[in-house]
RNA sequence: GGCCCCGUGGCUCAACUGGAUAGAGCAGUCCCCUCCUAAGGGACAGGUUACAGGUUCGAAUCCUGUCGGGGUCGCCA
């Protein structure tokens, strides 16, 4: 039930029936047309933009015309009031019952209130986090971990069929470190003195992985030559990491549907039918790139490479599919793995990426958009920063000095609910200040706790009202007489109500989950405002056993507002608590 | 230097993708607990949306340029 949808083909059925009348010409482009909650209650429930999209198409004012659609309006049951303001506004006022007829709405779907059709089953893959296979996740894969998540969640709600995907980068020469690394551990745990120079990891995170090499193949590898290894170490390793970084995004409730293996291109001829296809398309050419404009490169010397030419789809300069020397460059796995999506049969990519991939985006829409004929979109969403901060001064990380903050030591400090709202608190495109004494407080300036205690609050009432003998099942609430309710703060909350699923579908097509956040966060404070008003006056207060019809129909609006509650916490992946 | 992101009250951020008088939270001043969680609610004050042009009924939002901050820039993945 979407209220601002059903009013919008209210409006729309004027502008036929005006069409109809010939007051209005055929054939108007019908697009543009929103209902809204205006942003200034004082101008009604809605506002409709009608009038002044179609002034210009139609030939009239538009206030002329948002006059006729008024007055079609005021005919509509549904419709308590309706009128002109401004340019050429629609401003309606419903009948309260339409409002109040959110409550049993909400009841009866449950959790699932707002859910959509809006993504009509189509096929949807989020890639998210894919971060090399050599080390646990850091806070900047938190963030993205967390935003895929949600963002999936969100499509999922909105009536997608959502595929959570990871690539794993183990094709490169990162994984023979990270292997030369773990035999350096291996030899550790037999009791060899090693160093770690140039070129291996350091992190102490490999001592359990040397050590479960050498439960696994005793001495074997023990003065031995690399070609006697490498490849053997470099899959444990591989596996050991995955393992590991499996379980810290289990720490977050964070799932992949899908693992995809960017070693199982290599030598299977699919790197190669990926070029096949867009050499088909005359796209890929040997040439010398122009040096960068600017700034030049120490070593830059024209290079023949074998190129693609992106520029045919929106990037500024060709790029390389493959080295000098003739092997693979990154990018060229990369254009295989995403023709494996799109031959795969999404309709729709999303990749999420670090801030520091940002240069990647237009070759790699580019690749997409070639591949797919142009028939499949791709979006790539970068997360910003994470910058912490602790005992209000600011908290440096250092991959070399070994202090890197992990994902582990974030949950392990916050837990996995301030974790997860916190980081979706604020648009994947801005810089996130991740304050960890803030994130434990306990009160307003806090978002979690704000809206989590909203929920508890409800809980508390609905646990008292329960004692005084009330029903508090949801079967029951949605047969209650609701007509008591209508207070002014009452009106807020149900209008608060309804417009989730309003904004489901605006975040899931906009792909932005913190609009879920920030809902939550509105809502929330409706709720607290309406609780304590019956500190001030009797007649608000929820429970009153002299009023029992009275108190029935708020049971009924409070347990909307937890469920509306319980369901966008669960799209943002966190917990709605009953007692706090 | 090229490209991408960002610039909104003192601070941290929203603004439903072009809508009406730009909204919240902190910080500031003041008010509200015999009663459903005061872990809260209210009131006041605070703005030329970095700047300059442009597009149109209408711009924080779109275009051009300038200035600031960050990221990135051919054999790193």
């Amino acid at each position: 039930m979407n209220l601002f949808a059903e009013m919008r083909g209210a409006v729309l059925e004027a502008v036929a029936a005006l069409q109809a009348a010939d007051e209005l010409p055929a054939g108007l482009a019908l697009d543009a047309v929103t209902v809204e909650p205006p942003r200034d209650p004082a101008h009604g429930d809605m506002a409709s933009n009608a009038a002044m999209v179609l002034a210009k198409s139609a030939g009239r004012k538009p206030r002329d015309i948002a006059e006729a659609l008024a007055g079609a309006l005021r005919g509509d049951a549904r419709v308590a009031e309706a009128n002109v303001a401004g340019p050429g506004f629609l401003n309606l006022r419903l009948q309260p019952e339409m409002w109040i007829g959110v409550i049993p709405a909400v009841l009866s779907a449950g959790i699932g209130f707002g859910r959509s059709d809006l993504g009509a089953g189509r096929k949807v893959n989020v890639e998210f986090v894919s971060a090399n296979p050599t080390g646990p996740l850091h806070v900047g894969h938190t963030r993205g971990a967390v935003f895929g998540d949600a963002l999936a969640r969100l499509l999922a709600f909105a009536g997608h069929d959502v595929t959570r995907e990871y690539y794993i980068n183990d094709g490169g020469a990162q994984v023979d470190t990270l292997a030369r690394s773990v035999y350096l551990r291996y030899l550790e745990a037999h009791g060899r003195t090693v160093a770690f120079g140039e070129g291996v990891y350091p992190g102490d995170y490999l001592v359990p992985v040397g050590q479960a090499l050498k439960d696994k193949v005793g001495d074997a590898y023990l003065d031995k030559g690399e070609q006697d290894w490498l490849a053997d170490i470099r899959t444990f390793a591989t596996e050991a990491m995955l393992a590991r970084i499996r379980e810290d995004l289990a720490l977050l409730d964070v799932e992949m549907d899908v693992f995809f293996s960017e070693k199982s291109l290599y030598g299977t001829g699919r790197i190669e039918a990926a070029l096949n296809r867009l050499d088909d398309a005359g796209l890929i050419y040997q040439g010398v790139l122009e040096p960068p404009k600017g700034k030049l490169p120490e070593d830059w010397e024209p290079r023949e490479q074998t190129l693609f030419r992106s520029t045919d789809h929106g990037d500024d300069v060709d790029r390389p599919v493959k080295k000098s020397d003739g092997s693979w460059t990154y990018f060229a796995p990369d254009i295989a793995y995403h023709f494996d999506k799109v031959e795969r049969g999404f309709d729709a990519l999303i990749d999420i990426f670090g801030a520091d991939h940002g240069g990647y985006v237009k070759r790699m829409k580019a690749a997409v958009s070639a591949l797919s004929g142009g028939a499949v979109p791709l979006d790539i969403k970068l997360t910003q920063l994470v910058r912490l901060f602790k005992d209000g001064a600011p908290f440096k990380m250092s991959k070399r000095a070994g202090t890197f903050v992990t994902l582990r030591d974030v949950v392990d400090q916050v837990g996995p609910d301030v974790t997860r709202f916190v980081m979706l608190m604020r648009k994947n495109d801005a810089t996130l200040d991740f304050d960890f004494d803030k994130a434990l407080e306990q009160s307003k300036d806090n978002p979690v706790f704000y809206v989590q205690y909203a929920h508890a609050r409800v809980a508390s009432v609905l646990r008292q009202a329960a004692e005084a003998g009330f029903s508090t099942d949801d079967s029951d609430l949605l047969e209650v007489d609701l007509t008591a309710l209508g207070a002014d703060a009452e009106m807020t909350v149900i209008r608060k109500l309804a417009e989730w699923p309003r904004l489901v579908e605006a975040a899931a097509a906009a792909h932005e989950p913190h609009r879920v956040a920030f809902y939550l966060y509105d809502l929330a404070s409706a709720y607290h405002a309406l609780q304590h008003a019956g500190k001030a006056a009797q007649n608000l207060r929820f429970l009153d056993t002299d009023a029992t019809a009275r108190t029935r129909a708020r049971l009924a609006m409070i347990r909307a507002v937890a469920v509306v509650l319980a369901g966008g916490l669960g799209i943002l992946g966190v917990t709605p608590v009953e007692d706090m």
